[in-house]
DNA sequence: CTATTATTAAACGAATTCATTGAATAACAA
DNA sequence: TTGTTATTCAATGAATTCGTTTAATAATAG
């Protein structure tokens, strides 16, 4: 093999990788994946796709490697195969925010809050968790809470916040968070609070980015 | 416009970014410019590309916004937009290494070596430097090495390597480096060493990911 | 056993990607 | 002006991607 065959055969292999991030279902389906296991079934209702697609989704990321799947009772369980997989999505969301205009735009156009609703550094957080200053709470679905969350944070779906009004705090902060810095949830919830009164703020960004970044993490055990 | 379209346009904002990488030819251009500046011409013939089709990428690359493009006489100078480029192409690398057979296959196969040939660490080249204990050689094109080169570095390309023997040390390990971690420059330039009997190693990586991971550098003048 | 559920496979057409070819453009030189 | 060089544009066809539809498989329940 010359050197020059190498050198295009190696980088047709990284392209491979770069292929599995270069679909926005995909990019979907790995996010959702950052949060924890989950089955067929549960990952196309959540990205509104056909089981089938979403199937075939799943084995063009399983022959990237990038997610591993076992099969439990009936299910097949999908989850990522490394935690670098998150750093890769926020590369490519850290450059699409950089460089592609379409990217503000649509942040301006749906998340018109953006400006007074500047978001909580991760670093901060920790701090006024701390300093006991803060209730956190997570939007997400239940069994995404359950397959971990930041310590300490309650977990509210955002279908049910409704019913938790009552009990925050008027006097202090309430963060909240979710999948990642462009899943709406946390930015749904923080307007609902803010309307109803609350002083509420959203997290920079998601769970995985903060389990990532080697913050400690509430977790329960593995299987 | 609903939170479920705004989460499909957003995702496939990202995927622009991923379907940029998502190409063999894209990522050994990407890997040049990581170098410096360079014109369509002189990538096209370090990629074994026609023009024509070396340009197209090079469009594909500026609509992602990966690459900027100035023009400077007669020729069209295309250089990265970001340094965080570099580490998305790392974040590539490492989960191909990590996730594909195939790359392992490649790199027994024609870089045989590797086992008796384990690369040198940035940290430790860095303290070897310091302690005099190396002589440090950068294998890369002359215009490469001078657009930015590890410090103290001196430039002998792969070409010219036979006529400079005779300068080397023989008491002393010779680290050689190139592009990055998988070309080829730094392995043959080593592999003759090692035949001609100098004690010579590899640089883990190139000079990109040493730039990258804040260490110093000796470039010339932006401009 | 048959029915049901969860997932994958296979086949199809529309859309996109990719390298090639040849022509267009733009800047400069003779 | 004409010619030359560097780059881009436009058109082509082969290959690949993507979502849909329909069928196959595999595991469990009745």
């Amino acid at each position: 093999m010359s050197s020059h065959n190498f050198k295009q055969e190696i980088f047709d292999q990284f392209a491979r990788i770069g292929k599995a991030v270069s679909n926005g279902r995909r990019l979907e389906l790995l996010e959702l994946l950052a949060q924890g296991k989950h089955n067929v079934e549960t990952l196309a209702d959540m990205c509104s796709m056909s089981v089938a697609n979403t199937s075939q989704h799943l084995q063009n990321l399983r022959q990237s490697g990038l997610v591993n799947a076992s099969k439990i009772g009936q299910h097949v369980f999908y989850s990522l195969s490394s935690d670098r997989i998150v750093d890769l999505l926020a590369v490519l969301r850290e450059l699409a925010e950089d460089n592609l205009n379409e990217v503000n735009r649509l942040i301006q156009q749906y998340l018109q809050v953006k400006d007074d609703l500047e978001p909580l550094p991760r670093a901060d957080l920790v701090q006024r968790a701390e300093d006991g200053l803060v209730t956190i709470i997570d939007v997400r679905p239940g069994l995404e809470y359950d397959s971990g969350h930041i310590p300490g944070a309650i977990n509210i779906p955002l279908s049910e916040l409704d019913k938790h009004l009552s009990e925050f705090p008027t006097d202090q902060e309430i963060v909240a968070y979710c999948r990642g810095p462009y899943c709406v949830l946390a930015f749904d919830a923080v307007k609902t609070l803010r309307d109803k009164g609350f002083q509420a703020r959203r997290l920079e960004d998601g769970y995985p980015e903060w389990k990532r970044s080697g913050l400690p993490v509430e977790e329960k055990m593995p299987g």
